[in-house]
DNA sequence: TTTAATTTTTAGACAAATCTAAAAATTTGT
DNA sequence: ACAAATTTTTAGATTTGTCTAAAAATTAAA
């Protein structure tokens, strides 16, 4: 499997959550940044490994062996991404393009290690899941904050409101993508919340609550 | 920089301590497992962007740009393969070839990071010199066991006897390849040892100390 | 439904990295 | 020193992955 076919697998593999039938060329080719007949050529060759099927102007769809090899990617990917952040202090949004490059290096035990040493953890720094060893994924649900319940927790991935008076309030109690909140408590008749965020707590309005969109592992 | 043309640069830097001129086509061909022709094509392309010096029939030679670059790759090499050892349980000899794949990724950031989670290490599990930011490199000397003073400490690097006696002899001791060695006592009338291994003492003759090699780094 | 717009595929070219086989240069041995 | 052996280079082919431009198929629109 070369560098460049995985990454085919995996962009397929992102994109099919989007597409029930078949992910379009095009489709590959932007998330790729590369030209569809190039994603034409290479899609044709993945069919003949049956990594995936393929049908003229019908897009890709992975194979049993494409999705099971997308998904080691996607978990080596995950997996570096929290070791960069938990071990070598980097910031969420630095992670991306340096686990791009780590996702395709090749040892069982590395990974296994690597999985022991973070303490086999469930989801990485933007609160995806991390597929296990034997490629089973926990869904992951995207709600507003405001939905939560007292005692749940979940990692920020999105706001609704990107005015820069809503922007600045997040900025003062340290909210930002990637951070993990955690509601201390919630009241009845207003639905203001408590709020965990970095080992601070403080207070959110209803309204606030409702701009904000976390991920949550369904357990 | 490709990755072919990393790694050709590290050949030629590994090969050139041992050949004062310039390294001959055929050894970075046996050192890459490639074919000279391979060799010969790439050498021109290198030389073309002044990574290094080649004139036909001469060999090649690292300018310093082509140095600095391939320490560079060292220096990365080289500290995976200490993090592999202390952080994810590998054993000195399974870490070689992950290594030459992580060597490849690029990061600064990354690098450094690494380098400060290991505690800025000297030198890497098999006992070569880690170089540093700068690309400085410290000498490492192999000496004869037997020729190390009390206190002093090195890396099992190589022996001189083969005979399945002495290896066995060496087992029973747990030293091995990459195996960390102090010297806690030295008889002076019989030259005999007391060594520390994995924390374990024990006492050695003359002659066995005669066919161990270690490395150690000049301070 | 027939034309227009869009998407996808094909054809042909190109760069990187490799190989085999043959030619050229160098080194060695007598 | 000159033939033989070795080393190195060249020439030509191949594979992978990409691109542009043009053709073909599909979808959307009037």
């Amino acid at each position: 499997m070369t560098l460049s076919e995985e990454n085919y697998l995996k962009a397929v593999y992102n994109l099919q959550k989007h597409y029930k039938k078949g992910v379009p060329t095009n489709a590959i080719a932007e998330e790729m940044e590369t030209k569809a007949s190039s994603v034409s050529d290479m899609i044709k060759r993945l069919a003949e490994k049956e990594l995936l099927f393929y049908k003229k102007y019908q897009g890709a769809k992975l194979s049993e062996t494409g999705e099971k090899h997308a998904v080691k990617v996607v978990r080596k990917h995950r997996l570096w991404e929290t070791f960069l952040v938990e071990k070598l202090n980097f910031s969420w949004d630095e992670v991306h393009d340096i686990a791009e490059q780590l996702e395709h290096i090749e040892s069982e035990k590395l990974i296994k290690e690597l999985d022991k040493l973070l303490g086999y953890p469930k989801t990485d720094p933007h609160g995806d899941p991390i597929p296990d060893e034997d490629g089973n994924v926990v869904k992951v649900e995207k709600r507003m904050l405001a939905e939560f319940k007292k005692g749940e927790q979940g990692v920020c991935v999105g706001v609704n409101d990107s005015s820069s008076s809503f922007l600045q309030y997040l900025d003062k109690h340290q909210i930002a993508l990637g951070k993990v909140i955690t509601v201390k408590d919630k009241e009845e008749f207003d639905g203001s919340m408590q709020l965990e965020v970095d080992h601070r707590e403080f207070n959110i309005s209803n309204l606030a609550a409702n701009n904000i969109y976390l991920k949550t592992v369904n357990s």
